[in-house]
RNA sequence: GCUCAGAUGGUGGAACUGGUAGACACGCAGGACUUAAAAUCCUGUUCCCGUAAACGGAGUGCGGGUUCGAUUCCCGCUCUGAGUACCA
């Protein structure tokens, strides 16, 4: 039989999900192996084809690991809570977890379709009780623990109680709030519960505190530094604006350092580490506290000094003003009676700035003087305090000492208020602009006058600390992570309050169940949607012991969407565990992740929050490993192929513009590419022009006399570009029957053509319904079959790049995959394979296919084997080898990316169906690649001339004999002696002369 | 602005440690089969000169360099894409 991939790939996938024929096991003999992609978000549109590229992959790496003896685990599951479907909820009513579930349904099937290997019976949803209960027990965990800086690890919460009862304070190294208090064992035990809840608050992992927050008005939420992009929420594009609010966050900080020294451990490409250096953004330099001068209206103010962090200490003789924050607590303060108008009319200014534009207008600037004065700490000479809104309140202490000489902005900002610039270096070039130089000896210094940049910054920072005026300081750029959201699809955070403060549920509770509710909307009074459900509230003893009937309330916001992917890879390894989120047995077993595949979107979010979450599993040990995902690979995304057609109109732009809905109505004429180019380039010209530049021949030429009176209005051209469906376009060419039942509208238009076919423009775009450029993986399936899809996804091109999707070239995939199929069948399609010994040249095809399959999957270079498999099916093709021999092993190589056809054939050869996924590799022999001769490529002066076989057994000195000696080369070389001849063994000889 | 990645035929791309640039595939052109079309098969296809072949010349974004030899290494530049953006 022909190759009938429909009935072929649906036998094979349904005898897969029968027989469980890629359950991994938690302990085998084999090494093991595990490959993971990144779960997605259930979304209504379903897949489209840039989807599956990365699983695509990922599931031809599990499965040659597999045929290369390992024990794999290939699981996939869905990051099923999130924003899309509570907004989807909101419009139509659909309860969330109705609408997940369909969607859940769509993207099994197409999942299915596509023939991946994953062991479905470790399925996770995030958005299953079953599932976040872990989510909630690792909050739990969190709150319990505090960072121990001397041990540099989480702890248990009641260590540093037991700290505080014995010890009081004193101590203690924590990683923590700032406004701590300091206090005695004694004072500790005095607190009230209360007083003492409060402190220990200011020490958890996961923590409560007033903060500023991104607060998305349109979406009824915060949103983490990570979901905001330039002002704007990523999901909707709606505006954020900064607001103060009581909000659950993330000690992630703690862990920056080590964050940041993981990246040095493992396997992930080096942008995307870049990305999150950058996110984390360490930057060393010292901390300096300029004393307020008091001698003024400031003798009241409680405030001492203002403190700032720098990277260039050894500038500080060069500070000639301070700027700080607007939004700095102290503004108000500082501001002299005679200032506060410029002051207040700033402030309002900068507002209403990072409301409107705040990302443009980096270059204007601006600033206004407080009236009030610094002391430089080192000499006391007194310094202006200015407020800038270049100076940013979030980043270090959200103060900046000013070095014209050495800092731009600050040079700037100096040069257009006219304050002082002091050069404090030997060699610094000041005239225009500020020079940051290290480099030459300091002046205008004092002590430090002469000294070099090292020396210099080692006596000032020792001198700061002698008069305790500042010290060495590592400063980090991250923040911690906001982890609550005011909405209703999440998890919901395993909290109640009492007397104003937070306290967990009893661990026995778990699941906290997300209850149900009429509206997906926020109350009237602004609380979260949580607050409308009825009856939900916390009831123990305790609220039963002081007879309150309603309870105590629960936390109303839930956790944000990277909650419960930020451990799912652990969940997979036990993934039906109902006594703890996976059984120490299997995390033992399974450790990390050996190869993660995903989209470079997640670098700053769901990756570092992974890498932070993992980290602390480890500190409590119930994790052995410092890094989830030893070797990560992005695959590139896949952009979108527009196509376009030309609407020609006869009649000005002006015309058009003035009354286009009526022109619009008129018979449509559609120009082909060419003429639509010709036009624009004014190459072609309007119809009262000459005869061989004016439209009006090619017009007539094409459509009759009658077009003229149909479509020529006034002597002018006007080219409308339109997207059209890429799917009627084939190779460019538009099925002008399939666009004329498109667009109704269009279903009496003419076209010019060239050649006979209408050709259209192309441009790559995102890929979106708008722009009519999605494809769907369904309909490459139903016309190619999966194994077809598979393999051209990977033959698009290297994986990690990005490429625009053009399904142009999947005919030669398929047509590959017949030619593949028609080597085990003779001409009336009758299996058929010999058992006879194959020749040299057949062995010879098979292992080189052998060893570059294996070359290439080890280096992710899959679109080069799916070139080579062609190349090798040509070969025997040419050879007429149907031998079991060759074919055989030939099966094997193959399917890992074709894995349908591949299944059939090793049934048809006889094996037992379902045992190729666990076959053995073919070893590779390279005994069979070695040939006894060589066309040696002859070059004169580095240009390739001719060939000349020679045997590979000559010697480099019998090579250039031959070759000096050789008719070719005396005919190119007519009559000179060679220079030199470089003879390279195997490889090329090159004559210089 | 800074950081990173990239630039090879009409198109997607290959060339792995410096050694025959353009593998493989699409498209296109010509041919076979067919009443015809589709499908299939065969041949050609970097560009320029030339009727064609032999042959000759140019050629991996641009300009230099190292080398017997450079798509590959070095220096400078242009463009494209991604990330980041007053980070003190």
């Amino acid at each position: 039989m022909d190759y009938q991939f429909k009935d072929i790939e649906k036998k094979w996938q349904q005898f897969w999900a029968d027989n469980h024929t890629f359950k991994a096991e938690n302990k085998t003999d084999k090494p093991k192996y595990y490959v993971l992609d990144m779960f997605p978000y259930p979304s209504g549109a379903g897949l489209h084809v840039g989807h599956p590229l990365g699983y695509i992959a990922s599931d031809i790496f599990a499965r040659y690991k597999r045929l290369k003896g390992f024990n794999v685990l290939h699981p996939m599951g869905y990051d099923s809570f999130g924003l899309p479907a509570e907004q989807y909820a909101i419009q139509t009513g659909q309860h969330p977890a109705v609408t997940t579930e369909d969607n859940i349904a769509t993207y099994r099937r197409q999942l299915d379709q596509i023939g991946f290997s994953f062991d479905w019976s470790r399925e996770v949803r995030t958005s299953e009780a079953g599932y976040y209960k872990w989510t909630q027990w690792i909050f739990m965990q969190l709150f319990n623990s505090w960072y121990n800086k001397d041990a540099d690890k989480a702890v248990s919460i009641t260590d540093l109680v037991a700290h505080f009862e014995s010890k009081g304070s004193a101590g203690i190294n924590a990683v923590c709030d700032e406004e701590i208090l300091s206090f005695t064992a004694e004072e500790w035990k005095a607190f009230t519960e209360q007083e003492q809840q409060a402190e220990l608050l200011k020490y958890r992992l996961t923590y409560l505190r007033e903060s500023t927050v991104n607060w998305c008005a349109a979406l009824g939420t915060v949103l983490a530094n990570d979901e905001v992009k330039d002002g704007f929420s990523e999901r909707g594009g709606y505006p954020v604006e900064q607001k103060k609010m009581m909000q659950w966050s993330m000690r992630i900080t703690a862990y920056a350092q080590r964050l940041l020294d993981g990246l040095d451990t493992i396997d992930w490409p080096e942008p995307l580490k870049e990305m999150q250096r950058n996110w984390i953004g360490k930057s060393v330099g010292a901390s300096v506290k300029f004393p307020l001068d008091k001698s003024t209206h400031l003798a009241g103010l409680s405030a001492d000094y203002i403190e700032v962090f720098t990277t260039r200490v050894d500038t500080v003789f060069g500070v000639t003003f301070m700027a700080i924050a607007p939004e700095h607590e102290l503004v108000a303060a500082l501001t002299t009676p005679e200032q506060k108008n410029d002051i207040e009319a700033y402030i309002a200014k900068t507002k209403k700035k990072s409301e409107l534009d705040r990302m443009a207008d980096t270059k204007t600037v601006s600033g206004a003087f407080t009236g009030s004065y610094v002391l430089n700490p080192l000499n006391g000479e007194k310094i202006q305090l200015w407020i800038a809104d270049y100076v940013l309140a979030g980043y270090g202490t959200g103060a900046v000492m000013a070095v014209p000489s050495g800092d731009q902005r600050d040079y700037l900002f100096a040069k257009h208020f006219d304050l002082p610039i002091v050069p404090i270096i030997d060699i610094q070039n000041i005239e225009t602009e500020a020079d940051p130089t290290k480099e030459g000896k300091y002046i205008n210094s004092e002590f430090m006058n002469g000294l070099d940049y090292k020396a210099g910054t080692a006596a000032v920072i020792a001198k700061l600390e002698e008069i305790g005026a500042g010290k060495a300081k590592v400063n980090f750029r991250m923040r911690d992570a906001i982890f609550g959201r005011q909405r209703y699809w999440g998890e919901p955070v395993p909290v109640y309050f009492k007397d104003g403060l937070p306290y967990l549920i009893d661990e026995s509770e778990l699941p906290l169940i997300l209850p149900e509710i009429d509206k997906y909307l926020p109350t009237e009074t602004g609380e979260p949607p949580l607050a409308r459900a009825t009856g939900w509230s916390y009831k123990n003893q305790e609220s039963r012991d002081k007879k309150q009937e309603e309870g105590f309330s629960y936390e109303l916001s839930t956790m944000p969407g990277w909650a419960g992917s930020s451990w799912y890879w652990y969940r997979y390894m036990d993934a039906n565990n109902s006594e703890e989120f996976a059984s120490q047995e299997a995390i033992e077993y399974w450790k990390a992740v050996d190869l993660y595949i995903g989209g470079s979107e997640h670098a700053t979010g769901h990756l570092l929050y992974s890498r932070f979450w993992n980290k602390f599993l480890k500190d409590i040990g119930k994790t052995p490993e410092e890094e989830p995902f030893k070797k990560l690979i992005n695959q590139g995304m896949i952009q979108g192929r527009s196509n376009f057609v030309y609407r020609l109109f006869l009649q000005s732009g002006e015309e058009l513009e003035r009354n286009f809905d009526e022109i619009n109505k008129g018979k449509p004429l559609f120009v082909s590419a060419k003429y639509a180019n010709e036009i624009l380039s004014t190459k072609i010209l309007p119809i009262g022009y000459t005869k061989e530049t004016s439209f009006k021949d090619i017009l007539i030429g094409q459509l009759g006399k009658d077009a003229l009176s149909e479509h020529v209005v006034d002597n002018s051209l006007f080219v409308q570009k339109l997207h059209v469906d890429v799917n009627i376009v084939n190779n460019e060419v538009l099925n002008i029957e399939a666009f004329k039942k498109w667009r109704p509208e269009y279903a009496e238009a003419d076209f010019v053509l060239e050649d006979g076919k209408y050709i259209c423009g192309w441009e790559v775009e995102k890929m979106s319904k708008s722009k009519y450029n999605v494809v769907n993986p369904d309909d490459l399936i139903e016309r190619y079959g999966a194994d077809t899809l598979r393999m051209y996804e990977m033959f698009l091109g290297p994986l990690e790049q990005s490429k625009p999707w053009n399904t142009n070239g999947i005919e030669g995939v398929f047509k590959f995959l017949r030619k593949f199929w028609r080597l085990f069948h003779d001409a009336d399609w009758n299996f058929n394979v010999s058992n006879a010994e194959p020749s040299k040249a057949e062995l010879k095809s098979l292992h080189k296919i052998i060893q570059k399959v294996e070359q290439d999957v080890e280096r992710f270079s899959f679109n080069t084997s799916v070139s080579s498999f062609m190349i090798a099916v040509n070969e025997l093709t040419e050879l007429k080898c149907n031998k079991r021999a060759i074919l055989q092993d030939l099966v094997i190589t193959l399917e890992p990316y074709a894995p349908h056809i591949c299944e059939e054939l090793w049934v048809l050869l006889g094996n037992e169906a379902g045992t190729i996924s666990y076959a053995t590799y073919p070893k590779f022999n390279p005994a069979y690649l070695v040939e006894d001769e060589f066309s040696y490529p002859i070059s004169i002066n580095g240009k390739m001339k001719t060939n000349i076989a020679l045997s590979l057994s000559l010697g480099n000195d019998e090579i250039e004999a031959t070759i000096r000696a050789h008719a070719d080369v005396l005919k190119y070389l007519d009559g000179k002696e060679p220079k030199k001849v470089i003879v390279v063994k195997g490889r090329i000889v090159n004559i210089v002369a």
